[in-house]
RNA sequence: GCCCCUGUGGCGGAAUGGUAGACGCGACAGACUCAAAAUCUGUUGUCCGCAAGGGCGUGCUGGUUCGAGUCCGGCCAGGGGCACCA
């Protein structure tokens, strides 16, 4: 070692640094937000989390995604509201409880105090003054209060409802608890059993979630796609079929088509298997009966009945096609009709639908096509084992000959209309939503039931409606129903006995409006102060996993409307803005015996893996998603003690592209800390040589105006890579910025000035990413205040653009040469310059080029 | 089965229809060192060639274009979502 190498002695303390910095913001109060009229506001916000325990390195990425980008906007002049909370209640709690017999309650608490404390040490610029659980009665009184609101405006209500019921452990299962069909616990068939349960009537704003989708223009494409499907609407027309003979009260089948054009192509008519005349019709037919009870039995999940055999019973009864009353088709129970969609019943055009085509061949229906493809005969058209689902001339349809499909859906509905048997509709695959959950642990609803009165809503002065403390977990069931006292109450109407509803709400509930409340948690009489929602929502970033793509994001975009309507809110979008990041995945290690292994209990040696200290060779798993059970997780604990949270950070956004899952591996964070020690390395060595705070770097000639281009472009650059999510670019961006540094030799004459300039802009840059390191250099700089109270850097356009450009030239298409020009030359010019090239004048052989192609400032295509 | 996404070096990945492989990781070589660590420098798609240079290259296959990783058609593979969508 010797003495004028400076370099063996600057070693940044990142442990000590971070914890001091930490300290500092919080002893600061520097993150907590106000409203502020004179400023744009800015309200980032990651997607809650379940306290389920501890977190890992894996759950870091979507909280410091998030916070690079409130980091980015503070500095860049945003009023910035970052809030956290928790999404507390839900089934895990109450499984912990079951099994370990501590109570949902404390354990909930317990695991928030320990998830924050490792939440602190990721160094987020959180506003924690707002922070509460949604299982605070102080947060759930409100949501008890808006249920009443919106039974009021009629959008919530009572209905009949199947729920998966365990017949042994006399319990209602969430989907997640049934396997197989058996329940996860006792392995008990699941059944089927009817509830009458609360439903928010998420239906009336069907048109209004559907077209306003095309309003959030910063939501990723394929979750908008997913949110329409969803919904789907479709357009066609319910129209009845008279029958023959009935074996109940009904004398009519009503269908729904969107293809009532190919009603002359149908075959047969298919009801649901709970379809009221598949019961009649059952009474007396008990094979098929059984038939209908086989039904019930199967998966109901699309893909498990979608790729189900198709099958059918025939009822014997005939209904009478609507057009031609002397023609009659057979109806069949069918396991693929559904009672929930349409009427569940429908009408089966095998020509024209490849499921119906499949059910006719293995009946043995008529399979007669209506739609002819151009080109085709239509008396010589066959369909074989496709149906055809394409556009064509309609054939064998009476009035409909001759048209296309459009014009002859518009005719058929005219027609239907005119009989009186049916009319246009528009149906939608989007159903209402089921609140209810026979479960402790949720919100309860605050609704007293009176044989009287019938349900009776609690007085707002009541509210909240509290969870009893004193329960057990150790016998099936709700512990709210088994209560000795909680329930009984007197009717809030009338006086006289009557008993609570012990159902609780879904925890979709929970998060569908937490948001709003984080713009102010304090009021304790209303669920919003509607000046600080007014002012903060909607919220302009959210992230979060695209497992929430569908229903958080619908229940969400659903409840603010119902706010509105309530008169709680002013806005009817949420979310102006979602990103929806990847999963961090981990390889797996399992020993000889299959256990698996955590990254503490490996080493590598010579590419391959023993466990930590001994020769046992150890099976290296390809990365999964970072996952107690298989052990194949960091806490971030161990990062921050060892490399610091900066390094964690760091890697986090410099991988991969955000949306996409990446892998945390030792060798990434390895390079994530040598940037750190570089950065702070290259900072002292430059130190002594760089001017004063202040100094004008304008002026600055060649390499040093050079270098400072250099600064200048990657601003432009990362300002840019910032606002678009593409923090793995940005992160190129800053590397190249970091080498331009290293290469550039600091004892440079009159340099001082950009020195100065780059390295503050560098840390400024690397700010968001790397808060601590800023920090800690910002200071080094001979700054007192500090880095999250600075300004973004802005990039002077003067030196953001290049003055010569390099332009490839191809020939054909090829690349053979390239050349260095001043910018913007006009295109005579360059083809001159390129026509002087060695290479180009040897291509041509001393003839003429046929074609120029001058891209400017971009390429040059001869064509010879 | 339906809907959606993704296929680029040894690896993660860059690339408004315009020089494919930025940046990082890994690897190799060198400098410093008694040695190592750390750091620094260089090389690193592939094939032919001493070199200059050239051929081939973005899952496969057609097409559009002066020019395609990028746009269009048809396949193949991997991943995600799904509540018979009538």
């Amino acid at each position: 070692m010797t003495e004028t190498d400076p370099r063996m002695h600057v070693r940044y303390d990142a442990a000590a640094a971070e914890a001091r910095w930490r300290a500092r913001w919080k002893e600061e109060d520097v993150f907590r937000a106000r409203i502020d009229a004179s400023r744009p506001k800015y309200y980032v916000l990651e997607m809650f989390p379940y306290p389920s325990g501890k977190i890992h390195i894996g759950h870091g990425r979507n909280y410091v995604m998030g916070d690079v980008i409130a980091r980015y906007k503070r500095m860049a002049g945003f009023n910035v509201l970052h809030p956290f909370g928790w999404d507390a209640f839900g089934l895990p709690a109450e499984n912990a409880a079951a099994e370990r017999g501590v109570h949902p309650k404390g354990w909930t608490y317990e695991n928030i105090a320990a998830m924050k404390e490792q939440l602190d040490l990721l160094g987020l610029s959180l506003d924690w003054s707002r922070e509460f659980a949604t299982c605070d009665p102080a947060y759930y009184r409100h949501q008890q209060r808006m249920f009443l609101d919106f039974l009021r405006l009629g959008l919530a209500y009572r209905k009949e409802s199947a729920v998966n019921w365990d017949p042994v452990d006399m319990t209602v299962l969430a989907n997640e608890q049934v396997i197989d069909g058996l329940g996860w616990r006792s392995g008990a068939p699941v059944e089927k059993k009817m509830l009458t349960q609360w439903f928010f009537r998420i239906t009336a704003f069907a048109d209004d979630l559907l077209n306003d989708l095309k309003s959030l223009d910063r939501w990723p494409d394929k979750v908008r796609a997913m949110q329409a499907n969803w919904i789907g609407r479709s357009e066609g027309a319910s129209f009845r079929f008279a029958l023959a003979a009935s074996p109940g009260d009904d004398e009519t089948v009503e269908v729904y088509s969107t293809r009532p054009d190919t009603l002359f192509g149908a075959s047969f008519i298919a009801i649901a298997a709970d379809h009221p005349l598949a019961r009649a019709a059952a009474r007396t037919d008990p094979a098929l009966a059984a038939f209908i009870e086989q039904c019930g039995r199967t998966a109901t999940t699309e893909a498990a009945i979608e790729t189900a055999e198709k099958l059918g019973f025939d009822t014997g009864l005939r209904a009478v096609h609507p057009f031609d009353t002397n023609w009659s088709l057979p109806v069949y129970v069918a396991n693929f009709v559904l009672m929930d969609y349409g009427t569940g019943a429908i009408f089966g055009c095998p020509a024209h639908d490849q499921r119906d085509l499949e059910f006719a061949r293995k009946y043995g229906l008529p399979v007669k096509p209506v739609v002819i493809p151009p080109g085709e005969d239509a008396d010589a058209f066959m369909i074989g084992s496709e149906a055809y689902t394409g556009e064509g001339r309609m054939a064998h349809s009476a009035f409909l000959d001759g048209l296309d499909a459009t014009a002859a859906k518009a005719r058929a509905i005219e027609a239907l209309e005119r009989l009186g048997v049916g009319a246009r509709q528009v149906n939608w695959r989007l159903r209402d939503w089921g609140v209810s959950r026979q479960r402790y642990w949720g919100c309860p609803i605050p609704i007293v039931h009176c044989d009287a009165c019938g349900p009776v809503p609690v007085p707002l002065a009541d509210l909240p409606v509290t969870l009893p403390e004193d329960v057990t977990f150790d016998a099936p069931g709700n512990p709210l129903d088994r209560h000795p006292t909680w329930k009984h109450v007197p009717c809030p109407s009338c006086g006289a006995a009557a008993r609570r509803e012990t159902d609780t709400m879904d925890t979709f509930v929970d998060s569908s409006w937490y948001f709003a409340r984080f713009c102010d948690a304090s009021p304790a009489d209303r669920p919003t102060d509607l000046a600080a929602t007014d002012y903060w929502l909607p919220v302009d970033q959210y992230i979060g996993g695209i497992e929430h793509a569908i229903l958080h994001l619908l229940y969400a975009r659903f409840f603010v409307r119902a706010m509105k309507a309530a008169g709680h809110l002013h806005i009817s979008e949420p979310f102006a803005g979602l990103f929806t990041q990847g999963m961090i995945t981990h390889e797996t290690y399992r020993d000889a015996n299959g256990r698996w292994l955590s990254p503490e209990e490996i080493e590598k040696r010579d590419g391959l893996v023993f466990t930590r200290g001994s020769n046992a060779p150890v099976t290296l798993g390809p990365p999964e998603k970072m996952s107690k059970s298989k052990k194949n997780v960091v806490p971030p604990e161990e990062i921050a003690a060892t490399y610091g949270v900066d390094c964690a950070r760091w890697f986090l956004m410099s991988d991969s592209p955000p949306e996409r899952d990446s892998e945390w591996t030792q060798a990434g964070v390895d390079g994530a800390a040598r940037l750190v020690q570089r950065i702070w390395r290259l900072l002292n060595d430059a130190l002594p040589h760089m001017a004063e705070k202040g100094a004008s770097a304008e002026g600055a000639q060649g390499v040093v105006l050079e270098l400072r281009r250099i600064v200048h472009r990657t601003v432009h650059e990362l300002t840019q890579d910032l606002e678009q999510f593409r923090f793995n670019r940005g992160v190129a961006r800053l590397y190249e910025l970091v080498n331009a540094l290293g290469a550039f030799d600091a004892r440079t004459q009159g340099a001082g000035a950009v020195l100065r300039e780059a390295y503050e802009t560098l840390v400024l840059l690397v700010a968001p990413m790397m808060p601590h390191l800023a920090e800690e250099a910002w200071a080094l700089l001979g700054h007192d205040a500090m880095v999250v109270h600075a300004a973004w850097p802005k990039a002077l356009p003067e030196l953001v653009a290049q003055d010569t450009v390099t332009l490839a030239v191809q020939i054909n298409g090829k690349r053979r040469d390239e050349i260095a020009l001043k910018k913007d030359l006009a295109a005579a010019e360059v083809e001159a310059a390129v026509l002087a090239l060695d290479a180009v004048k040897r291509a041509l052989a001393g003839g003429r080029p046929k074609k120029v192609i001058v891209v400017p400032n971009r390429i040059v295509n001869l064509v010879v």
